[in-house]
Order: C-alpha cells, then sequence, then structure tokens
DNA sequence: TCCTGCGGGTGCG
DNA sequence: CGCACCCGCAGGA
C-alpha cells in the first residue's frame, strides 16, 4: 500500500495501538497472517483467521502475563543453537525452536545438539530495549489486532510443525529403528534417487531452514533481495522435499535471493497475487471452476477446512495484494481473496493458469493425495506441485485417503493430517 | 509430554 | 503504574 494511497481514514486505521481504548473498526482491508511478524509491526487479521485466532508465531514466543485479559501478551524466547557452533549438512547451521515450556525449555538444554552433541545453548531474545521482542494480540469484534514490538536480534528458530515433526520423528526413531518406512508409503511413491535414507538424517535435510546460508547472504535469515524472509519454495524445500526443482529448493544453489525470489514468484503468484504479475487476465475465469465446483458443494474450495470461512464475496472488505512478508502459516491460512470486482478488475488467485494446468490441478485435487488442507497455503498448493515439476510426490494415503471424497478432505483436512504428510514427506527425504 | 492461556504474585524502575 | 518474569493450574492435543 502506497503512503500516498492512503486517505485519513486508511490512517486512521493504521495508526492504532494495541493498548487504545477503542480499536478501529471500520477496517477494509485485513491482513495475511504473518508467521515471522519483526520490527514494529501491526496487522489486523479477521477474526476468523485461524492462525490469528490461536495466536501463532513461528517464532518461540511464550505467554506473558501481562495482567490484562484483553491483551494476550508473549515474548520471545530466541533460538536454542548449538555451543560448539556446529554445522549440519551444507553447512546449515542448528537452529532449534525453544520449547514455550519453562520445565521443558530447561530439559531441552540439557539435551545435547543433534548433530554434534555437543552441548546445547539458548540465545534469548533481546531485540526490544533488551528486552524480548513481545507480540500483542487482541480480538475487537471481526477482528485480531496483532502488534509487535522489537525486532527480533537471533535468527529464526524452527517453526512449530518442524520441531514437532522432528520430536515426532525422533520417537518412532526412538521407538523402532526398524519399522520399514514402506508403512508411510504410499503405493505410488518412489525414493528419489540420491536421497538419504536414514531417519537420522530427517533434521538436516529439511528442517533447518532458518540457516539457510545463501551465497552473498549475511549470515542471517533470509532477507536479502527478498521482500519477505521465508519463501513458499523454502517450505517446499523442507517439508516437501523437492530436490527435483534444485535450482529453487537447494540452499546451497548458486542462485542468489533476488533470482531465487524471481523464480519463486511463478509459484507464488497465484496465491500471494501480488503486484503486476500477478494480475490474472479477467477472461481467465479457471479458478470460478473450482470455485463453482466446490460452491456445489456449500463451501468455498480457497479457505474451508476449519479455515477461515469468509462471507465471501465480503462486501467491503478487501485484502492487500502486495505479497506477505512471511510465509503463510501452512497450517490454516486462509488464502485472502478477492471477488472479481470493479475495484481490482481482477481474479483473486493465480495468475493465468492455463488449460492444462487446470486440469492438472483438479486431477490432483480429486485423485491425489496432496497436502492436507485446502487452505491453498502456497507450501500447500497442489497446483505448486504441478509448477515444481516433482511427480514423485503424488502419492496416496494408505487408507484414509482412498476413502476420502472431495468433500471429505475439505472438512478433515488440519495440523495432524498435515503432519503426517510431513512425514510423508519426510520419508522421501531420507 | 507439551502447548496454550489465565491469573496470582514479586521485583524493579 | 508499567513491565518483566516466576509460578501453578487447567484444558487440550
Amino acid at each position: 500500500m502506497e503512503p500516498e494511497d492512503l486517505d485519513s481514514e486508511d490512517k486512521e486505521i493504521l495508526s492504532w495501538d494495541i493498548n487504545d481504548v477503542k480499536l478501529p473498526q471500520d477496517v477494509k482491508k485485513i491482513d495475511w497472517f504473518q508467521e515471522w511478524p519483526d520490527s514494529y509491526e501491526k496487522y489486523i487479521y479477521s477474526s476468523e483467521d485461524r492462525s490469528a485466532q490461536r495466536h501463532l508465531s513461528s517464532w518461540a514466543m511464550r505467554n506473558t502475563n501481562n495482567h490484562n485479559s484483553r491483551i494476550l501478551k508473549k515474548s520471545c524466547l530466541g533460538v536454542v543453537v548449538c555451543s560448539r557452533d556446529c554445522s549440519a549438512k551444507e553447512g546449515r547451521k542448528i537452529y532449534l525452536r525453544p520449547a514455550i515450556c519453562d520445565k521443558a525449555r530447561q530439559k531441552q538444554q540439557r539435551k545435547l545438539c543433534p548433530n554434534c552433541d555437543g552441548p546445547l545453548k539458548l540465545i534469548p531474545c533481546r531485540g526490544h530495549g533488551g528486552f524480548p521482542v513481545t507480540n500483542f494480540w487482541r480480538h475487537e469484534g471481526r477482528f485480531i489486532f496483532f502488534q509487535s514490538k522489537g525486532e527480533h536480534d537471533h535468527p529464526k528458530p524452527e517453526t512449530k510443525m518442524e520441531a514437532e515433526a522432528r520430536r515426532t520423528v525422533k520417537k518412532v526413531q526412538g521407538a523402532s529403528s526398524s519399522v520399514s518406512l514402506k508403512l508411510n508409503r504410499g503405493p505410488e511413491a518412489k525414493s528419489v534417487p540420491g536421497e538419504a535414507t536414514s531417519w537420522g538424517n530427517l533434521p538436516f535435510n529439511w528442517s533447518f531452514q532458518e540457516s539457510i546460508h545463501l551465497p552473498g547472504g549475511d549470515g542471517g535469515p533470509l532477507t536479502a533481495g527478498i521482500p519477505h524472509q521465508k519463501s513458499p519454495n523454502e517450505f517446499l524445500f523442507k517439508s516437501y522435499g523437492l530436490g527435483g526443482a534444485a535450482d529453487l529448493a537447494d540452499p546451497t544453489s548458486t542462485v542468489g535471493p533476488s533470482e531465487l525470489y524471481e523464480k519463486c514468484k511463478v509459484s507464488n503468484a497465484r496465491i500471494y497475487g501480488a503486484g503486476d504479475l500477478l494480475q490474472p487476465p479477467v477472461s481467465d475465469y479457471s479458478d470460478l471452476q473450482i470455485w463453482n465446483k466446490s460452491a456445489a458443494l456449500g463451501r468455498n474450495p480457497l479457505n474451508d477446512n476449519g479455515c477461515p470461512s469468509y462471507p465471501f464475496p465480503q462486501a467491503g472488505w478487501s485484502y492487500d495484494f502486495s505479497p506477505p512478508q512471511n510465509a503463510l502459516d501452512p497450517l490454516s491460512q486462509q488464502i485472502p481473496v478477492e471477488p472479481p470486482s470493479a475495484k481490482t478488475g481482477c481474479l483473486p488467485l493465480w495468475p493465468s493458469p492455463g488449460p492444462d494446468l487446470y486440469e492438472e490441478k483438479v486431477h490432483m485435487e480429486f485423485n491425489s493425495y496432496y497436502p492436507p488442507t485446502t487452505c491453498h497455503s502456497p507450501q500447500e498448493d497442489p497446483f505448486l506441485f504441478s509448477y515444481t515439476s516433482y511427480p514423485h510426490h503424488q502419492y496416496s494415503l494408505p487408507g484414509k485417503s482412498s476413502k476420502w471424497n472431495f468433500d471429505e478432505e475439505m472438512r478433515y483436512m488440519g495440523l495432524d493430517h498435515y503432519n503426517n504428510e510431513m512425514l510423508l514427506n519426510l520419508s522421501f527425504k531420507m
């Protein structure tokens, strides 16, 4: 949003503070959920945004009692690193997610580095005047107001899901090292040549996206040349094992951040709908086919399944179509959509998917098990599968998925399935 | 077992 | 008074 485009009303909406007695209610633009809010940022989410409802953040944020039941305050715990500063494969650093629970965190710090068995150490966050960065959440009417104070002065930890998946895998590994991975593979699953096959390799094959140091980078989180810090392709890399798209996914690739982002745009475009690139031709109604198909089922194909069910179209609401600064919550991020309107003159989502791509999408939606949500976040979107050309990952979830129909998938896709999916993908990486 | 939110309580500036 | 932080509790996954 350009400042000069702001009218006084917009300015008023932007000038709120989380502590204000009265927060703006005439909100015209709700924000994409920000997984990695940093600096002094404010966002207004829909009260139906599941990620916002859960006050999620990929930073390790713990609850802080501010003795104000109206405003939830959370403070950052920093990141757990290897005190030996060891490096995993491809020079990736170990940035673990601090446990939120105090006891669990103490326990965590007694554990050893999963890479080198060295002691772990917690780097506290001191990004807010020497104190941890704080996030504030406040539910007000149809909106959830978010405000962050401070700038994280440490690398990003694993995301919550990565940490959970790592724990899960570790548990599985400990419980039965002889369990055949075949149990987790669908009949169509194929191992990818060159992939490691040990569970023990897991974390270093996928979970340390934050330590990815692109050539020319500053060694910190991905920022240079990229307006957000975590591209969907990073997620694809770590969770979907898109090793086939080496130049996109491989953190050791010589592709620089800007180039990477340019390449990302292709697959991001549909989702983020950002800028000129993302404006689909008005004549392109292929997405509406999906919409209509699903409308027949009485649900919004783009945000159903426990994702915010925005009244769609929602008069008077729109989303900022600039790219989110952070990756979306893969869990439940709705895709902010705006119906075709005189205002934007464009359709909300993918830029210009041709018929073939559309067909592929439909095929995958109905015939393949795919990342379990129809909240098509960039990370999960089956469309990205088509773009990223990685057919190996069209597999079926044994048993359960075989009886799923479209409607059930819409209904049931959630974190658990997501995690299942992650594990399935992990198995491909190993 | 851990996450999350709540709230009582303490200490500091 | 605001803030950071400790602690325990409860509900949930």
